[in-house]
Parts: C-alpha cells; sequence; structure tokens
DNA sequence: TGACATAATTGGAACGTTCCAAATATTTAA
DNA sequence: TTAAATATTTGGAACGTTCCAATTATGTCA
C-alpha cells in the first residue's frame, strides 16, 4: 500500500540532476545554480519528500544529528517542566528537537535513558541529575565529544558545564531579611543532607545568620525529605525544641508548604505567628494562602541559558567546562509576615546580586 | 583526540568473528551459540561499544527506530507536564524513546516540530493539537504509515486514533451538583467556541441543565479566553447581568482561578456568595482558596493509555483509527459552597460513570 | 560409514545520505 | 580566439547496520 520512501534519488530522476546536486540544494549550498535550484525544491514539493535525517547522520559527524538530549528527575514538579520549556525554546529555534526524559530520580532510569539517547547519537546533554548520581556517569559522554551542561543539581567532580542558581546568595538574602523583621531564632528546614544543593543553602543560611551577628545552632537546622510531607515533619520537630524558633528558612517551596501545614496543624498562623521562606518560587508559591514570600529562581531562564551553553559548545566542536551561578531574588509576599497589607498575588521583589 | 567510532566490524575482529554473528548478537538472535554470544558481549563492554540506531534505522524498516513522538501546546500547564509524564512511562518501559516538543500553541510551529520530528523517522505520534489545527495535517503521516494519536482535544475529521475526557458527562455532573445546592441560575463560563473541547463542555452544560428541568439561557453562556484573565472578565460580565447567576461552571480551573479572582474584587465571597466549579483538577486546585470544586480528568492516566494505544498500533504495524473517552469524576471542594467543613486539601470525589 | 538434518556462521549487497575529486559549462581577460 | 578562471554538476565511495543466500560445522539415524 504505501508507496516506497521518497529519496534523493527518485528527486534527481524527476528533476533531471544527479543525486549530488540534490544533496547540495538539500544542504543550501551556494554553488548550485539558481534556477536548478528551485527546480529540484519544487520537484521534492510534488513528490512529498522527506529528508531522511539518520541516513544523513550516518554519513557525518554524529555531532549533527540535531537531537539535543534532556533529562531532569521530576517533570510533574512545575520547576522543571518550566526548565524544559526553556531548552525547548532556544533548541526549537536552533533547529535542534529535544529527547526529553524523566528519571523520577531513579540512578537506574536515568542510565538507562541517557544510552538510549546516546545510541540515537545525540549532540549534546542537558540534565538535572538524580539524587547521588555519580560524577564519573557521563564521562564516556564527554569522552565520546558529547557536550553535557549539568543543570539546577550541580554534580562536584564531573569535568562538564554546569549552571545552577545561586543557592547561598538565596539564603543569605532570605535569612536577611526576616532578621531585619527581627527575628533572631532562625531554622533552616528540609532537604536531603546529601546533595550539592543542600549545602549550598545551608552554607547560605549560615552566612546570612552569622553576618547579622547571630550565632548558628546546629539544632536549629532540621534536614528530612525535600516535600511537603518532610516540611509537616520538620516543622514539628522545630516546634518541639526547648527555645523554639520564630521562623524558617527552607530548603524549597514545597517543604515552605509543608511546614505551613504543620503550623496550622498547630493552630499556629503561617506568616502571623511564625515567619515561613520558600526557596525556587514554583507557580503556586502566589496563589497559596498565606501567599509564599521565597527566593525566585527563573527556572526556564536556567533552561534557555543551558540550552544556548550546550549549543555553543556543540558548534564550538569541543568546548571548555564552564559554569555558572545563575542570580535569584527574593520574593516578599505574605508568609514571611512582612507583606499583610499587599494583595496575595503580586510581590515586592528584592533583587540580589550575586557573583558573577 | 577522540578515537573513532567503535563498529560492529572493530567487535568482530577483535572478537574473531564476522560481522554478521555480532548483528546476530545484537538482535538476541537465538541462531547464535551460547559461547560466541558471550565473547561477543565480553568484547562489546570492554571496548566501550555504542549501538548506532541511525544506522540500523536505515536498514530496516523506519517503524522500527524506536522513537516516539510527543508534541503538547503548553507544557508549562501542568495538565500537559503529567500527560507527558504518563506517555514517558510506558513509552519507556517499552524500550523506546520520546521526542517531547511544545507548541505553545503555535500552529507554525507545531508543523515544525512534527515535519522535524518525521525526518529523524518517529515509530509514531501523539499529540495534542494546537488550536484550529487542521484536521488534514496529519494525513502525510498516516499515509507513510506512522500511526497518530490525539489527546485531549479531538481532531474532528481526522482519521487518527484519539483518546479525550468526558467533557460532556463532566460538565453534566458538575451542573447536577449545583442543582442539588439548590442553584437554579448557572452561567457557563470561559473557553474559545471554535474548539471541539468548548462543543463538548458546552453541550454538558446544556444538557445537565435541561436535565434538571431547568432553562437554558443563552445569554448565561460567556466565553472568553480559557486563561485566568479570561474568567476575570467573564466573571465581570455575568454578574453585569440584569438577572445574575448564583453559580457558574467553568471552561478549565484556569477561568475558575480568574473567576474566584473577580468575585474577590467585588467583595464577594467564592463558595460563599457564588458558587464555582472548575474543570481538569490541575494541582494548585486543591491549595487554593477556597479549595476548588473541579472535575478531575488525570492527565497522567491519558497519557499513559494514549502511549499504549500508539505502541499497539505500532506494533500491529498498522490499525484502525479507535477513539476512546475516559471517565472523569466530580471533586467537591469548597468553591462550590458544599464542603465548607471539610479540610482543603481533601476532596469527596464523585464518580461519575461515562459512555464507555 | 554415508546421507541427511540441524546448528552456527559468514560474505556481500542493500539502506539514503554526504563527501570528494574530477568533469563539464560558462565567463572573463588578453 | 584561446587560455585561464569561475561556476556548476557529477559519479563513485564511504558511513554502520541488517538482511539474504550460501557456506561450514555439528549431530543423528540407519
Amino acid at each position: 500500500m504505501t508507496k516506497a520512501r521518497v529519496t534523493v534519488i527518485d528527486i534527481a530522476k524527476a528533476a533531471g540532476v544527479s543525486k549530488s546536486t540534490v544533496s547540495l540544494v538539500l544542504q543550501g549550498s551556494s554553488l548550485v545554480n539558481e534556477g536548478t535550484r528551485s527546480k529540484v525544491n519544487a520537484v521534492m514539493r510534488e513528490m512529498g519528500y522527506v529528508y531522511n535525517r539518520g541516513a544523513a547522520n550516518l554519513r557525518q559527524a554524529s555531532a549533527k544529528s540535531r537531537i539535543i538530549g534532556v533529562v531532569v528527575n521530576d517533570l510533574t514538579n512545575s520547576f522543571f517542566a518550566e526548565l524544559a520549556v526553556g531548552v525547548d525554546m532556544v533548541v526549537q529555534s536552533a533547529g535542534f528537537v529535544q529527547f526529553l526524559s524523566n528519571t523520577s530520580e531513579s540512578i537506574d532510569r536515568q542510565r538507562e535513558v541517557v544510552a538510549s539517547m546516546r545510541e540515537h547519537g545525540i549532540s549534546g546533554l542537558i540534565v538535572s541529575p538524580a539524587r547521588a548520581t555519580d560524577a564519573a556517569d557521563f564521562k564516556p559522554l564527554v569522552a565520546a565529544g558529547i557536550p553535557v551542561v549539568v543543570v539546577v543539581r550541580n554534580l562536584p567532580g564531573a569535568k562538564v558545564s554546569s549552571i545552577v542558581s545561586d543557592n547561598r546568595a538565596g539564603m543569605m538574602s532570605a535569612v536577611k531579611h526576616l532578621v531585619g523583621l527581627g527575628h533572631t531564632r532562625i531554622a533552616f528546614l528540609g532537604g536531603f543532607p546529601d546533595t550539592a544543593v543542600f549545602d549550598d543553602r545551608l552554607a547560605g543560611y549560615r552566612s546570612g545568620v552569622e553576618t547579622a551577628g547571630l550565632d548558628y545552632h546546629e539544632e536549629l537546622v532540621i534536614a528530612s525529605a525535600p516535600s511537603r510531607a518532610g516540611g509537616v515533619e520538620a516543622i514539628g520537630k522545630a516546634i518541639a525544641l526547648a527555645r523554639r524558633p520564630t521562623a524558617a528558612v527552607c530548603f524549597n517551596d514545597a517543604v515552605a508548604f509543608g511546614v505551613c501545614d504543620g503550623l496550622r496543624a498547630r493552630r499556629l498562623e503561617p506568616g502571623g505567628d511564625f515567619a515561613v521562606v520558600g526557596f525556587d518560587d514554583v507557580i503556586e508559591a502566589q496563589a497559596a494562602v498565606p501567599a509564599l514570600t521565597t527566593v525566585s529562581v527563573d527556572p526556564q531562564g536556567i533552561g534557555r541559558r543551558g540550552a544556548q551553553m550546550l549549543l555553543k559548545q556543540i558548534n564550538a566542536g569541543k568546548a571548555e567546562a564552564e559554569t555558572v551561578t545563575t542570580a535569584v531574588r527574593l520574593v516578599v509576599r505574605e508568609s514571611c509576615g512582612a507583606g499583610k497589607t499587599a494583595p496575595a498575588r503580586t510581590g515586592k521583589s528584592v533583587k540580589i546580586e550575586t557573583g558573577r
């Protein structure tokens, strides 16, 4: 039924030229005569020709596949969905196409999808690595000359480019803001301690506390799963402390929402009786009640930048591993107790200058 | 620097067999001797061989590329992100890999990405078509024997499989519920009238109204962009009616949120002074205040089913266009004024039986 | 042992493109 | 008019796999 594929040879025959000429037209070469070009194009259109990239890639360097792989650990999380959209934007307009896969934090899944992508000849990879990813996991890729850009979570030790948000500065500013509101016992809640992001955010918390002239107390640092449930758990422990804190910065927004839940369950009003600050500024943050004061990180921007960086490396043939940290800004809403008069959906935003 | 690719010929040489044998091993053929197989596998491992699917696809039918294309119109919308995750789940575990692209409702973008995917030799396509997509747009694909499954929005006239939620039944149940709460003037707010989904939902609204023995008034149907802003606009018009409604079913959750905003701006309490019901049950619905009563459609489930349907068709070589409508259920929360005593985050759910 | 079946293996010849070196057509300069 | 330069076109030979038909090894039966 379905007639055989139309190939450049068919086109050549129909247009009365050689397959080489057709190929030249396909590549937009300036060598070919204008008349010939348009005739060939016309024939292609009318015969319904579709370019076979697979065949082309076979002949060309695999760097020309124009496929870029994107692997994220949780697409359900709108943070990563936005990231993927950012990547897609620049990738698409550069004429590339994106393989997107979800690992659900499974390191095996991640290995599988990356292997699969390699088989398909991706020209580059953007990855937000699953937790506990081994830095050496991407070694073979870069050895094969396939650029890799790590986003969101960095991979200390891996010789790849990375682009992460300025977690340290973000937490510092959150703490500073709370101190400015008069808080002196501020907890750090949530997150898994074995991740680089956790370390950065905790470090930011610590310097924030210390530059404010306050003491750093280890008991105020309470780790938990970086989820809503984890937040409930962490605030429970915080409330149980002998000298209980009056405010908390949270590992991320999910934790912050959980903290709010936990507070309410104890008849405490988030934003009123206890100040809460999140991190990430997911879309739900502004619609929540109370609207969440949080550190905004623009995942879409990270996606765009990561993609640009990757494309640059692909075009350059081979590029140095560079690492970029993107600016973040504190968005003050209600949950910190500062913005009670402001309407829920807007938020004063405080720009933070960050190192590069 | 980067040494040339390792090919099956290299493997063959190193293992002391022919390339054909290596190929057989690659395909898991039972023809090859166990000893030979393991030796070849060992050599592959130690030489760091990576399969070149492009080359293989060149020889085989393109239906074997094991790439499936997914195009959605708005990945930022968590509804579609969930959908993509659902697709990815089944696609991944079937050993396929997913090309995902975002059209942002641009029909040109859509054409581009679909063309690009075709060039890459996708084995099948799952698409949530951009608004005003021409049913004929996917003709060439199916003519080339590439199965297409349309999800979420149907494409009347296109000879492709589709899987949509039961918009009619969902709206009917929403209306029925509001009638049960005593409302007699119920508006239908939001959505673009030129879409099939709009038609279905409106039809559901109409039958809901009529089976309740109420009159259908055209003035109560107020179209608008299917967005938060559109919702604000629509409720403004509704409130301005001489005989104003006391409740509304909305085209989707975004509209419903906008409606709540608009009500508050007029000092009306959603759920108290005016009942609001949404459609989709996006994740924000349960965390919002008031928690949104809405029709839940399980996008991830749609994604999974769509992917299964597609894989089935790919394996079958060629399959009939079948169309499935998935069940939806009304989740009663606060915004309809019924669940005021229940905690915000849970919600009684009412299962609706739908035609097939 | 021969005759046959069965199990493994194997060289080409595709697949649809790009690249190269070479051929041919057209201009230009003298 | 001719040589040289330039513009255009063109047949193969790759690329890394799979498939086919054919070959060789191994086993079985009488």
